[in-house]
RNA sequence: GCUCAGAUGGUGGAACUGGUAGACACGCAGGACUUAAAAUCCUGUUCCCGUUAAAGGAGUGCGGGUUCGAUUCCCGCUCUGAGUACCA
């Protein structure tokens, strides 16, 4: 029978399912070999011809590795959580779970047929609850744990506390938020458990932090850094602002340095790791300290401007310092003289978007603040400005500028005329800044005449001898955002009590995704989870309470000495931070309270017990609170908030900011009202001798708040390979046994837009696992190869767009008009579309004189094919084509209709209504009309290589591929295609080449009239070789991912055989093994023919490689003459190079290229050339 | 701007440690089979000059270097793609 690809790749797939010939053994003795390939997104959209590349090489790679000996674990699964479902959700209604479903339906049929070898048995889902049962539990783990620096590993959260306990503060090095509290062990212990808590939370691997993310309004939610590209959400495009939001996140931050380190020992592209590097953005330098010059009368809340350099060496060179827009020390260091100016400058640069600002990087701007520091190491005096070029958020947001070395210092100098001081003997800065460590410095004190290395370590050492300065590294790396405010992900194990968050109880996971009955935010802006119902946490807290879970307010003897005099002194100092900066509501209402205007004396920003109040009428016990509009999740913290406030005796009311901002006299009269009406404060509550319970009961009964944002999607991705070591487990994420027996992934297949997300995040994660003995390896991905990109190869049309102007009417111009683009689409909908071929769009762009040609047609056709008519058919009487509008369109077409560039007329005119009655002026002049009949020439198409995309026409589906081809064809043809790692353009002509092949390879196996027919005689010498090349070649080539060229090998290999007329059992059983790997339906099936067991295939040995049968007597040397070659000579490999020379010499022919002269020198490398120089 | 990757026929690409550049495949041209088409098979196919077959010459983005010999190594440049960006 011929080769029937069809049939044979059903029945093979069916069998591989039902005998689950690819499940992994979880015991073995075999060695293990994991091969991955990148958790996929199921889209809605299918599969195209460009994204099973990828599994094609693993799955390649993976069967290879079992014919090799190898217990080979090859598992697929899905990143079902996302936004798109959800998005499609929002549109639709359907449950994002329902569509997920549909799409993993057809992403899995797709899989199928193209005939991986996955273990089924293992997959895994991030949104089935099984799954994310675990996301959650190492979500608490993270919550769990600290990092402590000292043994630069996480640990438990328990041994940061007994450290608390046991020595307070002192002695903890560990990666936390900037402002922690430095406190004994005995105050410690005094805190109230809410206060204990809140500090905790500044340690913890994953944390609650008020903190500027990246807000995307169209989305509804905050996004990563590396899910923003040039200020677009990088799903859907949507900008991007910057927000203060209260916000989950995970302290990556801490293990900046591993990440950077772990690098080095892996095996991954250089791109990606250099790209990893870039992200995490170490530097190494100094910090420097620069003295404020002080000034009269003027109180600084701090003496110096701290800066980062990373050339502290040219610290001599220091003509400024300027400080971000943005830098809290600005309206300090502002002179009354400035202020104007300043203020303008830093309304100037609000106003700028981050895209503006980028734009506008050449552009020099600043202001000056008047105020000067002075440098520590000459005392010279260093004026300060402000300018945008320095970015808040990097290093100290304040940089020590050096005109002679940095090229934007240059510029600022030059346009602010400030001196710039050469540093070194080498510099050359007449027209730019000169970055060079060559040379000896100059005009640098004690450092004059030293080199680089020198200075710089001389300076070090000055300043911190001098306590001003010392060397520093700096991350660029900032902490990832964890929480998205979206329905279609994790929920958050976490819920809210006294306005803190605390996981909840191991024992009740999974957090259950609650149904909701629309993927929208609430009404009050909440994420979409605060629209279920019903949805608090009931049970207990955690199985042991929280360390010192006590009364908040034992000790409150006033509400000034609450229970925790550390943190009341840092509350007084953060009230006087507010009442500096207060928001422009504040300072509304402000001006109507204060005075006694009300009749009361109000206070603002005033600390009581653990809180500060907006307004506070101490006398009255009036508490009056301005909120801006606000998340559910705050709510329970305000409740705490007011239920502490009225246990001191306070009554609180509460405005939003809108309100006064509407009506302040209306805010102002309810407040007197209010203030009116209310006794003397009874202050009977300060006693401070009962238990006070701030929610107003235990546990038991109440319901406390979910978190309800969701996890973003790299959390589910981020361990999934642990998972697929022990898929089934309902006790463990991994049994321990699984994870010490696969240990990591040995090869790791797939695209390299995860380089700055998945990438880094599962190496963070995979770290953390690893310092809590979870796991056993540091680095999870040990050898990685990025596919490149399949491009889509776009077919063009040169549509003839033409528009029709009409003279005016009735003595009226007013039709004359300019035909805007849009307007003139439009009317070249009117005639028909009359399309030209490649050639005739040359000539179009070159010649002149076809224009008018074109012209003249296009008026001849018009009137010939339409009737200038439409209701109002006045309109077209007497109208003309405008020469100067008429234009040819390069016009996608669908590539489907093109083969080899040609178009099928027919089917154009089929595919779309306004290609019916279209006329083309084919390649050779001639033209297709929808009456004429008969043999038509050749239209040729534009070629052009973009994305592949539905918008582009381009999209080749793998579906139609497999129908016409089969799926050994496809899977060859993609490997066939070019290296693996390379971008290129799909095109499918190339494909019968494979398919042919794979017909000729079948062919072996078969008489002419095809019946099944081999020999069972000794293979020749010459069938041997063949196979052992390919042996070996294959061999070679899959251990360096070289898979292209083994696809070309087979091909010699097999028309080599041909050739032979090779039907050899021996030979061709061993070729089946050699070959299944790439191909291996038809592989499968030729193996039972030959008569072996179905099913044994995917576990046979791979052939012995035997040198013997390649060895050759003769060897065919190319003579070259002054490295030209001239002719091949064959001779013995018996002989060695001087009587190869001699036989050579001796050559007629070779006398006859020497032309009588004697060679100077002869080269002979043995078995492979002979050169003579003359 | 910086970093990285790349540039070979009409096309995809091969040449692995410096040793016959263009393997393999597509496309194209010619031929066989056929009434015809499809399918299949055979031959040719880097360019230039040229021929009866020849014989020459040039040639791996450009310019130089090292070498008996360079697509491969070194230096400088051009272009393309990717990433990143006032990162101090």
């Amino acid at each position: 029978m011929d080769y029937q690809f069809k049939d044979i790749e059903q029945k093979w797939q069916q069998f591989w399912a039902q005998n689950q010939t690819f499940k992994a053994q979880d015991k073995s003795s075999k060695p293990k070999y994991y091969v991955l390939d990148m958790f996929p997104y199921p889209s809605g959209a299918g599969l195209h011809v460009g994204h099973p590349l990828g599994y094609i090489a693993s799955d390649i790679f993976a069967r290879y590795k079992r014919l090799k000996g190898f217990n080979v674990l090859h598992p697929m699964g899905y990143d079902s959580f996302g936004l798109p479902a959800e998005q499609y959700a929002i549109q639709t209604g359907q449950h994002p779970a329902l569509t997920t479903e549909a799409n993993i339906a057809t992403y899995r049929r797709q899989l199928d047929q193209i005939g991986f070898s996955f273990d089924w048995s293992r997959e895994v889902r991030t949104s089935s609850p099984d799954y994310y049962k675990w996301t959650q539990w190492i979500f608490m783990q993270l919550f769990n744990s600290w990092y402590n620096k000292a043994a630069d590993k996480a640990e438990s959260i328990d041994t940061l506390v007994k450290h608390f306990e046991q020595h307070g503060s002192a002695g903890i090095n560990a990666v936390s938020d900037e402002e922690v509290l430095t406190f004994s062990a005995d105050e410690w212990k005094a805190k109230s458990n809410i206060v204990q808590q809140n500090e905790l939370l500044k340690y913890r691997l994953t944390y609650l932090r008020e903190s500027t993310v990246n807000w995307c309004p169209a989305l509804g939610t905050v996004l990563a850094n590396d899910e923003v590209k040039d200020g677009f959400s990088e799903r859907g495009g949507y900008p991007v602002e910057q927000k203060k939001m209260m916000q989950w996140s995970m302290r990556i931050t801490a293990y900046a340095e591993r990440l950077l380190q772990g690098l080095d020992k892996i095996d991954w592209p250089e791109p990606l790791k250099e790209m990893q590097r870039n992200w995490i953005g170490k530097s190494t330098g100094a910090s420097v300290k620069f003295p404020i010059e002080s000034q009269e009368s003027k109180v600084k809340s701090q003496d110096y401007i701290e800066v980062f350099t990373t050339r502290v060496d040219t610290i001599f060179g220091v003509t400024f310092l300027v400080i971000a827009p943005e830098h809290e020390l600005v309206a300090e260091l502002t002179t009354p003289a400035q202020k104007t100016e300043i203020d303008a400058y830093i309304v100037q640069t609000k106003k700028k978007s981050e895209l503006d600002r980028m734009a506008d990087a050449k552009t020099v701007s600043g202001a000056f603040t008047g105020s000067y520091v002075i440098n520590p190491l000459n005392n010279e005096r260093v004026p300060i400005y402000i300018a945008d070029y320095v970015l808040a958020g990097y290093g100290t947001g304040a940089v020590m500028a050096v005109p002679s070395g940095d090229q934007r210092d240059f510029l600022f100098a030059k346009h602010f005329n400030l001196p710039i001081v050469p540093i070194l003997d080498t510099q050359n800065i007449v027209d730019e800044a000169d970055s060079t460590k060559e040379g000896k410095y100059i005009n640098s004190a004690f450092v004059n005449g030293l080199d680089y290395k020198e200075a710089t370590a001389a300076i070090v050492a000055k300043l911190e001898e001098l306590k001003l300065g010392k060397a520093k590294i700096n991350f660029r790396m900032r902490d990832a955002i964890f929480g998205r405010q979206r329905y279609w992900g994790e929920p958050v194990p976490v819920y809210f009590k006294d306005g803190l968050p605390h996981l909840i109880s191991e024992d009740h996971l999974p957090l259950l995704l609650p149904e909701i009955d629309k993927y929208l935010p609430t009404e009050s802006g909440e994420p979409p989870l605060g629209r279920a119902e019903g949805w608090v946490y009931q049970g207990a807290p955690s199985k042991s309470p929280p360390v010192g879970e006590t009364s908040l307010s034992h000790e409150a003897g006033s509400y000034r000495e609450t229970a925790d005099p550390v943190y009341y002194e840092q509350l007084k100092d953060f009230s006087r931070d507010n009442r500096n900066q207060p928001t422009q509501t504040e300072d509304i209402l402000w001006q109507l309270l204060r005075k006694e205007q009300t009749g009361y004396k109000i206070r603002r920003q005033h600390a009581i017990d653990q809180y500060i109040a907006d307004f506070v009428s101490l006398e009255k016990g009036l508490i009056i609170e301005l909120d801006g509009h606000h998340h559910k999740l705050n709510k329970e913290a305000d409740d705490a908030r007011t239920e502490t406030l009225n246990h001191f005796g306070f009554e609180v009311i509460r405005f939003t900011n809108d309100e006064v901002l509407q009506s302040p006299q209306g805010v102002f009269e309810t407040i007197k009202e209010k203030l009116d009406a209310l006794p003397e404060r009874d202050k009977t509550h300060f006693t401070g001798d009962q238990k006070v319970s701030p929610t107003g009961g235990d546990l038991e009964g109440a319901g406390y708040a979910y978190e309800l944002s969701t996890m973003p999607g790299w959390a589910g991705s981020s361990w999934y390979w642990y998972r697929y070591m022990d898929a089934n487990n309902d006790k463990e994420f991994a049994s321990k046994e699984a994870i010490e027996y696969w240990k990591d992934v040995d090869l790791y297949i797939g695209g390299s837009e995860h380089a700055t997300g998945h990438l880094l995040y599962s190496r963070f994660w995979n770290k953390f696992m690893k310092d809590l003995n979870l796991v056993v390896e540091e680095e999870p991905f040990k050898k990685l190869i990025n596919q490149g990109m399949i491009q889509g190869r776009s077919n063009f049309v040169y549509k003839i767009g033409y528009a029709i102007s009409y003279p005016p009417v009735y003595g009226n111009d007013v039709e004359d008009e300019i035909i805007s683009e849009k307007r003139y689409n439009e009317l070249d909908k009117i005639g028909p579309q009359i399309l030209i071929s490649k050639k005739w769009y040359n000539e179009y762009l070159n010649n002149e004189g076809y224009k008018e040609f074109l012209y003249n047609f296009l008026k001849e056709e018009l009137s010939k094919n339409i009737q200038l008519k439409s209701s109002n058919s006045s309109m077209y009487d007497g109208a003309f084509i405008d020469e100067n509008i008429l234009k040819v369109l390069p016009t996608h077409v669908d590539v489907n209709i093109v083969e080899n560039d040609i178009l099928d007329i027919k089917k154009l005119r089929s595919s779309r209504k306004d290609y019916q009655n279209a006329i083309l002026i084919l390649e050779d002049g001639s033209i297709s009309s929808p009456t004429g009949g008969g043999r038509e020439g050749a239209y040729i198409c534009g070629v052009e290589v973009e994305k592949m995309s539905k918008s582009k026409f381009n999209v080749v589906n793998p579906d139609d591929l497999i129908a016409r081809y089969g799926a050994d064809t496809l899977r060859m043809y993609e490997m066939f295609l070019g290296p693996l790692e390379q971008s290129k353009p799909w095109n499918t002509n190339g494909i019968e080449g494979v398919f042919k092949f794979l017909r000729k390879f079948w062919r072996l196996f078969h008489n002419d009239a095809w019946e099944f027919k081999v020999s069972d005689a000794e293979p020749t010498k010459a069938e041997l070789k063949s196979l052992h090349k390919i042996i070996r070649k294959v061999e070679e080539d899959v251990e360096r991912f070289s898979f292209n060229t083994s696809v070309s090998s087979f091909m010699i290999a097999i028309n080599e055989l041909t050739d032979l007329k090779c039907n050899n059992r021996q030979i061709l059983q061993d070729l089946v093994i050699v070959l299944s790997s790439y191909a291996p339906h038809i592989c499968e099936e030729l193996w039972t023919l030959l008569g072996n067991e179905a099913g044994t295939l995917s576990y046979a040995p791979y052939p012995k490689f035997n040198p013997a049968f390649l060895v050759e007597d003769e060897f065919a040397y190319p003579i070259s003459i002054n490295g030209k070659t001239k002719m091949n000579l064959n001779i013995s490999l018996s002989l060695e190079p001087k009587d190869i020379e001699a036989y050579v010499l001796a050559n007629a022919d070779v006398q006859r290229y020497l032309d009588g002269k004697q060679p100077k020198k002869v080269i002979v490398v043995k078995g492979r050339i002979v050169n003579m120089v003359v």
